[in-house]
DNA sequence: GTGAAAGCGCTAACAA
DNA sequence: TTGTTAGCGCTTTCAC
């Protein structure tokens, strides 16, 4: 719907100011490079396309080549770091090959026919970038009715053809290390809880690193937190009520949970990091905006969202079937919430 | 690009099940109400293609009608609470009306071209919702030449025929009010600077309340914070430095800043809130994980979004030819971060 | 109240 | 190397 009085500029315009025909302006625009056309002809027709101002319209484009040159991603929540890291990525890999970039918001426990009618909305998009909490939520389930092809974020699940994920037990591992290496022995795990894969694979990870550093596992040390702030407050408050030799250091699983983690030991009054060290896994903004800042293994978040639009553009034009990436985690970030444990308590 | 396999069903295909003309099937399908089918044709019609599954190409019928039916919003950056509930809100919106949103992430300091080219890309999109941080940024000028109506949300600016802004006034003058309710007189103000609209709005509410109260406005407790974390721990730090007797609470004009602030009292080792109270403008989710959980003054920002998203469909249809609207703060939120002064410093 | 038909702007055979 | 042409699926006059 232009605004009123502005000038629709088509293919025809182009080829009459070019005196050819639109059909090899067609050529030349839509950038087949393995097309025949004069050197010179090609000339012509980008010359006179750029004094006009042309743009294709895509409506006419999609109807012809049933493409809609936009790509969907649903994302569970927005007020997750994660979720807009990956978007953005995700908006600039999509755009860099000419495709826009909706988004769907999609509640995780939406009723199943809610989540599948915005999906199979999906009729407006050519592809589908797909995150989610939740390996068994309706968008999953909704979402392999589409008729698009799409790419799992930020998760691996049996049975889903094309994912990306990022490499959880090594970047746990990292972590725990790091704890390790300053000196820890004592370390809480704020584990996840309903995502087997996710969760898993960092326990893994942490009790990898206990294992080679000869620390015995001690379930003590470890609550269920899920991935939201309650839940790491909760999971905190649960391990400091325990009794026992209090841990020197924790590492909740996600940001999320460090936040709630933090505001326990703030309000306990156990002083980070001289008390207690606290790390965890995927960087962002959030963690310098702590106090003190938090101390993380910051993963490639924004590469996943640009890398798997991509993808999944690579998918949408069959140039590849399947699509199944490990990201590995960037690197460790030390900041001011990690330090060697308190004298008197180092083993 | 439907899957191999998916059968996809258009107009005349449910024709054909409803043996009527096809034309007649898209009178009924348009939903336009003011059609004159007979009520059994018409519900033979919905049976049809209900029974199919049907679902328009939007391609064709944009082409037809030179509409897209999806909505672009264009976002400085999205690591910021704001943006995300307008996002949020203004998916929604549109959702309901059968719109699409997508996302333009427009650097604020991009070169003029890039955000040019981004905001034309307007094409695939019928019309435009604009955010920016700043007044003058080259998304504001790029956007005065899209073929497609906008709206402004968030700001208003001299020149823009519609936009959709808080009363920040008032706002500031809530929050002002509630300091000096708990008996704060010495009020620092974390104050913006780029931004003469919002900032002159707050600046103003808090003096207003100032003055209601008889309280005199002193300039060495006004910082220029912009809206920044890092700003907001510069102006804290500042103020804090400059000597004379130490306010009893401060108030940072947008939750970044407050969170900057918040860093540096930590920092310092000033209690909130008992040696300082803190409050600010724009509930979101961090303001809960934050510690102490922050007083804020909430404003509608998700319902900006959604009926920023309904307007511009009017705009788009003509339905409406001008759109301003200021949104009033919802509510004060009293949290941790605000107490009465210490008694030593109360006037 | 319903059908026939034109055509939106573009791409991709096919012809030349 | 370039031009001609059919038609993607839909809406919308215009007949009937």
């Amino acid at each position: 719907m232009p605004k009123p009085g502005t000038v629709v500029v088509t293919l025809s315009d182009v080829a009459a100011a070019a005196s050819c025909d639109l059909s090899t302006v067609s050529r030349v625009l839509s950038g087949d490079k393995n097309q025949r056309v004069r050197e010179e002809t090609r000339e012509r027709i980008l010359a006179a396309a750029k004094a006009l101002d042309y743009r294709p319209n895509l409506s006419a484009r999609g109807l012809r080549t049933s493409r809609t040159y936009t790509l969907g991603i649903a994302v569970p929540q927005l007020d997750n770091p994660v979720y807009y890291q990956i978007i953005l990525g995700a908006e600039r890999g999509a755009y860099e090959r000419g495709y826009s970039l909706v988004i769907s918001h999609i509640e995780e426990n939406a009723a199943d026919d809610s989540a599948y009618a915005r999906i199979v909305q999906a009729n407006r998009v050519d592809g589908l970038l797909v995150t989610t909490l939740d390996d068994n939520s309706a968008i999953l389930r909704a979402v392999r009715q589409a008729r698009v092809p799409f790419l799992l974020l930020n998760r691996k699940v049996k049975g889903v053809r094309n994912c990306y994920h990022f490499d959880s037990r090594a970047a746990a591992r990292m972590a725990t290390q790091h704890l390790i290496d300053l000196g820890h022995r004592r370390i809480a795990y704020l584990s996840g809880q309903v995502h087997p894969t996710l969760g898993a694979g960092r326990l893994a990870g942490y009790c990898e690193a206990l294992d080679a550093a000869g620390v015995a596992y001690d379930p003590a040390l470890v609550a269920i937190s899920g991935y939201t702030v309650q839940g790491g407050a909760t999971a905190m408050r649960e391990i400091l009520a325990r009794g026992g030799p209090r841990p020197t250091a924790v590492f909740p699983l996600t940001l999320t949970a460090a936040t709630g983690a933090m505001m326990v030991l703030h309000e306990q009054r156990i002083a980070v990091p001289d008390d207690m060290s606290v790390i965890t896994v995927h960087d962002g903004p959030m963690a310098e905006v702590m106090y003190p800042q938090l101390s993380t293994v910051s993963m490639p978040v924004e590469q996943m969202g640009y890398e798997g639009a991509q993808t999944l553009i690579e998918l949408i034009n069959g140039t590849r079937t399947r699509a199944n990436r490990e990201f590995a985690p960037l690197a460790l970030v030390a900041r001011a919430s990690t330090a060697p444990p308190p004298a008197a308590t180092t083993t």
